[in-house]
DNA sequence: ATTTAGCACTCGAGAATGAAGAGTGCTAAC
DNA sequence: GTTAGCACTCTTCATTCTCGAGTGCTAAAT
């Protein structure tokens, strides 16, 4: 059943209030705020309406309404009115795109940080899909006769590295040729082809080269590992003491740990596919998100990886300005890392 | 004026109980928990006098006794009995000492989650007075004909890369000589020396190699500028919320905002040379800090730089406890990476 | 000179009460 | 279909009251 267009704006208006004032809206600011001529009472018969659709709630008899999930899943399907960001807001992102650029995590943390500021809600970026993430290339690096550094750098150009200490000592030919056989048997591979390949190795290979291998292969191993896992970034978490609805510490507590121990994307519901995904209230399967709203935006990073931006907070969000907010740096971020020639050119810039 | 025997009881059985129970204590109460031989009326007595000497406190007549500042400062100078750690808690900090050990940095971070975890208060760690930290080595990687990656070590064995890209092409020669110019010009500078050596250089340079030398300079003076800045991590913040003296958010939000946003030693008032230092709510001169308490063990790492870590809470802490765990992680770290042969042998051991 | 029992007193926490006000739902008239 | 009017409901806030814990003081006991 198509709702009428009257009803609609009361709805739209319900919730526009609502996000502003977080308290429960009553027939007689709707009828000063949307420009509807009929009286209050005229409202009060539509909300009724409202209300037996599941779109209103009402807190107690005699309080104003209050949307309820689905009316807010209305507004955003339909009502929702693209909402423009201020010059400010779009220098802020670009900022963050722009800033500290050394590597792409970075520029997730940063955006994360600069989000979370904006919006005073708290936010969470990850990276997903890199299921593909490989190795490129190692390089090894002798520091001391018994201690090396390996630079691992995989085909999205991530680099990690790790001081390794020996008992024995090492040359700088022997270096080169580990170098050398790292490099042709390891490069191009997965985390997944990584182990039996070095498996194949080793049963090949001289004892001491056997461990030295075996030091580097599980690193490499541990990067992949960690790249794959998604690791989650949060930031602004602090911020949900600032909203009325998490006034209560109690409220506030069970949230505000569940986000600070988010560390894997297996614990939140990552759209594939879809550039904006916004999940209301008890839409959320994670227990804890049941009374929250989370709005993600999801961009690509080369070929086969996608970032993941998101912010959580009540309900009672500004959907429209938040969600503008997102997909202006999912934006961003897709044309400075998108699909086709991968990685990007993080301009060097000299900070 | 020294305290008699029996004030220092009765004052210690005060703090104990408080620090437990968050409340305020009753004659009564001291009566059964000190095993003092004397009737609640000579307790009272005895606490007007300890109140008049400036030790305890009455939130208001007719409720029990509160420690006051000097009260806790008395009690950690002269009453507290030393904290024996369990074995698990032994384990526990052992396990972060030892485990996921890649680069110093790593452990601090690791080891503030786990007293963090373990004590159920915010933690930060940092490094501080290295400002003698210098720079032993650079290498130069080609990734591809316009781009290389910097991989820099400090003199305390942490290793930053980063991706150079330039608009121009470079060759393995090329970049081979530029290596070597920096390892003979700059290796062994510290932050200060870093610059005026840089424009010595620059002013004999060609123009090319110049920007090359510039980008890797300034990366440079960011890593060491980073490590110098004494970045302060912190851990556990949403910890408070479970604590009674913050249930109300208006206590917690300024608290919790100040402590996500740490991030100089500046902020904090980091001991130079004691090893441990307890801080008691107003002794803090940052404001934030006035009605909690600090407190933070140093160690050294190497010759001229010293770790810190701290935990912060509510006056009412178990500053045994927590200065027992402190300075049993302080120890570990100082043996590990302690003074003399810098830096250490962080066993690269295989996770 | 200390210690103790006894008792009146103080003060806060929490329950009970009541008035004010916001907002509703219904009815009857427009 | 819309509106004015009005009784009704329910929260909020302030006030009051009671209860009990814990004190401080005094006078007696050691």
């Amino acid at each position: 059943m198509e709702l009428s267009e009257r009803k609609k704006k009361i709805l739209r208006a319900v919730i526009e209030n609502y996000i502003q004032s977080a308290e429960p809206v009553g027939s007689k600011t709707i009828v000063e705020h949307a420009n509807l001529d009929v009286s209050s009472a005229t409202i009060r018969n539509e909300m009724v309406e409202l209300e037996t659709l599941g779109l209103l709630e009402q807190p107690h008899t005699s309080a104003g309404r209050v949307p309820s999930a689905s009316g807010y899943r209305l507004y955003v399907n339909e009502l929702m009115q693209e909402h423009r960001l201020s010059v400010q807001e779009a220098q802020s992102i670009n900022e963050a795109l722009r800033l500290k650029i050394r590597e792409m995590d970075q520029v997730m943390t940063e955006a994360g940080r600069v989000i979370s500021q904006m919006t005073k809600y708290p936010t969470f970026s990850l990276t997903t899909g890199n299921a593909r993430m490989s190795i490129a290339r190692f390089d090894l690096l002798l520091v001391e006769e018994n201690a090396f550094i390996v630079v691992v750098m995989t085909n999205t150009q991530i680099v990690r590295t790790k001081l390794i200490r020996l008992s024995a000592t090492l040359s700088e030919t022997q270096l080169q040729i580990l170098n050398t056989l790292l490099n042709t048997s390891f490069t191009g591979l997965t985390l997944d082809a990584l182990i039996p390949e070095y498996r194949r190795i080793a049963a090949h290979a001289a004892g001491e080269a056997h461990e030295l291998i075996q030091l580097v292969v599980s690193f490499t191993e541990e990067v992949l590992r960690e790249l794959e896992n998604h690791v989650v970034h949060t930031a602004g978490i602090t911020n949900l003491l600032s909203q009325p609805e998490f006034q209560n510490v109690d409220q506030a507590e069970p949230l505000m740990n569940f986000l600070s121990d988010l560390w894997d994307s297996d614990q939140l519901p990552v759209s594939q596919g879809e550039q904006m995904k916004i999940l209301i209230g008890p839409e959320n399967v994670i227990e804890e998100l049941k009374n929250t709203s989370v709005i993600m935006a999801t961009y690509d990073i080369g070929d086969h990886m996608q970032g993941v931006i998101g912010v959580v907070g009540p309900t009672r969000m500004d959907y429209a300005k938040l969600a503008a907010r997102l997909s202006y740096f999912a934006e961003g971020m897709s044309r400075m890392f998108g699909k086709g020639e991968l990685p990007p050119a993080p301009k060097s810039d000299q900070s």
